[in-house]
DNA sequence: GTAACACTTAACAATCCCTTATGAAAATTA
DNA sequence: TAATTTTCATAAGGGATTGTTAAGTGTTAC
């Protein structure tokens, strides 16, 4: 199971990576930023669950991010922190589209368990995750959430993690190539002698299961990586 | 629009009834009761958008009474209200539910705030929750309002109300997955080791309950939760 | 007060999953 | 061609997760 990712805009390098430690610890995947503008850009690359926000920072101060991250996304939970305890304040906080407001200096079993509430309650709805996890490939039917794969309608097999996670690559690849740098990173999140050999590995396990179609298979490009292909489209 | 219906239970009636009017007065319905005994019946007999307890009461306090609605609804806010701030309680709030804290003496502008950010967070019309209780699973019929689970007409066991909830959540997501963390975090409000063990024998004791129906069975999917699936739409 | 019930925790078995090892085959380079 | 690097396929080991039953704990109902 994915973590999830909660962007933390921190002027105090020191409280800043503290933070992002203990949240750490307690299996988020923390992106910190050290003042608003970095925390805006770092807020349009990726897709956040969840932003924690100081409120005073130089150049551009929590509730002018918040506003811009409003702009942009009118869902993700916002929660700000500050030292100040002002009614104006948090009132301009609210205003602004934060959900809640946390006063420095606060007991950090609060704010993990505020953060529980927020990310809870901003669980989407089955239905809106679409169809990015089903694939077709020759006459595969791969469902990535299920880890699920099954040959022309019959028995679907299950797959482990990691098999699920490299087909689900392979065919976002398809016909493509699917270089093993960025498989390792995406997937084993290192890049060495050991995991490539384990993706060799994973590779051979998919190529047996994927052998029931022959107009299915793994193609290695040596010294590159790995290309799904399917049918004549082989050029 | 109609205006959004919130349960107060405050015991002081004094304070009971300013607050009462206040909200009133911001085009909130307001349901008033002045203890967690009368709360918890007037509960039961209406939807409400959202609960404010205080906690400190005679008879039932607001965690008691917070945990009695959780039973019975697991997705509208609450609301707690205390002149205490104790760092315990905070969390005791939090963990049977609770959406928020506010202690008094608090300002009425910030209360006011507050009860806007859960209720837009909680955009479902009330209808939709209470009539999802009527589940039909292969040939079997469950009820989890009432907890029964009958087999293809005949005498219809009991459930126990983890059982109950735990099948509820299987079926509202029938044929897909049901993520470990999500069932941890609605039923039991906590994932670690031992609710993960807890869920663990639920899952065998469903089992063994739809076990009757040779078309129905809970199938894991590993690291990440369980499936209900249902005759051979197993995809 | 005790019997029934609901839930948690313990214990052990079964299963799953990933890595590492092994030795051979293929591709590349010298 | 020989040497080197990369890839292939299978298997073994060990850690983690899950399946299942039973024992322990606390609460409720009579």
């Amino acid at each position: 199971m994915d973590n999830k990712k909660i962007l933390v805009v921190e002027d105090d390098p020191n409280f800043g990576s503290i933070l992002k430690d203990y949240l750490t610890l307690n299996e988020y995947d923390i992106v910190l930023a050290k003042n608003g503008i970095e925390g805006y850009e770092k807020f349009k690359k990726e897709n956040f669950d969840l932003c924690i926000l100081d409120v005073m920072m130089p150049y551009k101060d929590g509730f002018t991010l918040a506003k811009e991250i409003r702009e942009k996304n009118d869902s993700v939970p916002i929660l700000f922190l500050t030292a100040k305890n002002l009614k104006e304040d948090v009132l301009k906080g609210f205003k602004l589209g934060g959900d809640d407001y946390i006063t420095k200096p606060f007991d950090s079993d609060v704010l993990l368990a505020k953060i529980k509430v927020f990310l809870n309650r901003n669980q989407k709805p089955v239905s809106t995750e679409s169809t990015e996890f089903l694939f077709t490939i020759g006459q595969f039917a791969f469902n990535s959430k299920l880890r699920t794969l099954s040959f022309s309608g019959g028995e679907p097999i299950k797959l482990s993690p990691k098999e699920s996670q490299l087909l689900r690559l392979l065919a976002l690849h398809i016909n493509d190539l699917l270089p093993r740098d960025v498989a390792l990173n995406k997937i084993w999140r290192d890049d060495n002698y050991f995991t490539s050999r384990s993706m060799d590995v994973y590779i051979a396990k998919l190529r047996k299961y994927l052998k029931e179609d022959t107009q299915v298979e793994i193609l290695n490009i040596h010294g590159e990586g790995f290309r799904l292909v399917t049918s004549e489209s082989q050029g």
